[in-house]
DNA sequence: GTCTATACCCGGATAGAC
DNA sequence: GTCTATCCGGGTATAGAC
């Protein structure tokens, strides 16, 4: 066993071993489905040395998620400056499928989280309507750009735009072989106002 | 606490407390997160007097599941039957929302089952492929009535529809007070060839 | 920073009496 | 058909040593 002083590592380097190792087992299992001491052994340790870095099981899954969030949000901020709304969508898409472990893991925990009193429910709330309304004024942009048709509620549309993104990503989740840009890029070409020329 | 035999009911009665309740506790805090006890004594009975009816939790699960299958599937076919793709969608929107203890144990199970191994992972399996070539079939006919543009891909189309009812029910999940069908509706009706007249 | 030991609670399922 | 009692496994979190 020699468990010894040297199993231990410098202060960063564990925690992230450990938000890695949660964002892959929370994501296949999701958060009831795994307990701190599973992820604690596939990390090499014991289930209270990770409760020395995080001090709950909720902490890390609010952790995890938003390990990510930071760097997720960056890359929509900057599709959505220079792209329209509808190629900074499928562009987002390309990106998720390929880091599916993160991708999966928003796609559990969010369904997970429609329970009342899911330790994540907040933090799913409150991404629901910053998402929402950062695509809305994205496709306002597009209306003022004649990309879009003006008829359409912005928010509506947005609402919409994000429902057709999670229901694809529950059956990519069932069946990983489906072209999830594909299918993303099928409807929102049917939005767009074609050019002219 | 007089627990005498006088506690007893017919067969089929007790039964049906149980699976109605099961759908009630399912839907609000998913397979994992509640026991078979919180059920039992929500019905008024020991967790032991449960198993006597479904012989694990599993089994009741499936059982409450499949209880509003025929009736939610002769549902859908009397309005494929009669109507278009669209309208029937529409109409299956109102349908659900007006039993939303229904609804929500559908939503919330087949979002749960999205894990591998999670007991339902089978029954939604089957459904998903079952909905979506019904779906893709009533599309088919209305491309040869002229009601939907022949260039899509019926089979395309239906996971799309379906994305789009599965996204929109977990967007209502967390705020009830949106208006289902009316999204439902909007998406679809942009997607119909209008008559000429 | 990591361990062992342990406290404490909860879950599903079975045995057997009434 | 329903109960009480019980088995057995597992979960989170804490105390305290190294």
């Amino acid at each position: 066993m020699a468990p010894s002083v040297r199993n231990r590592k410098a202060p960063g380097v564990r925690r992230e071993e450990i938000l890695q190792t949660a964002t892959e087992m929370f994501g296949d299992s999701g958060y009831r489905g795994v307990s701190i001491a599973d992820i604690a052994a596939k990390v090499g340790i014991s289930q209270p040395g990770l409760l020395h870095h995080f001090k709950s099981k909720e902490e890390l899954l609010i952790a995890a998620l938003e390990r990510r969030d930071a760097d997720s949000s960056a890359h929509m901020d900057e599709m959505f400056h220079k792209l329209s709304i509808a190629d900074a969508l499928v562009s987002l898409c390309r990106h998720n499928v390929e880091d599916p472990t993160a991708m999966r893991l928003y796609a559990v925990e969010s369904a997970e989280s429609i329970e009342p009193g899911h330790p994540a429910r907040e933090f799913f709330l409150r991404r629901y309507a910053r998402v929402r309304d950062r695509v809305a004024d994205r496709i306002r942009r597009d209306q003022e750009l004649h990309r879009l048709p003006a008829t359409l509620d912005p928010l509506v549309l947005a609402t919409e735009m994000i429902a057709v993104m999670d229901g694809l990503q529950i059956q990519w989740l069932l069946d990983p072989a489906m072209d999830l840009p594909g299918h993303m890029a099928a409807y929102l070409e049917r939005l767009v106002i074609k050019e002219d020329r």
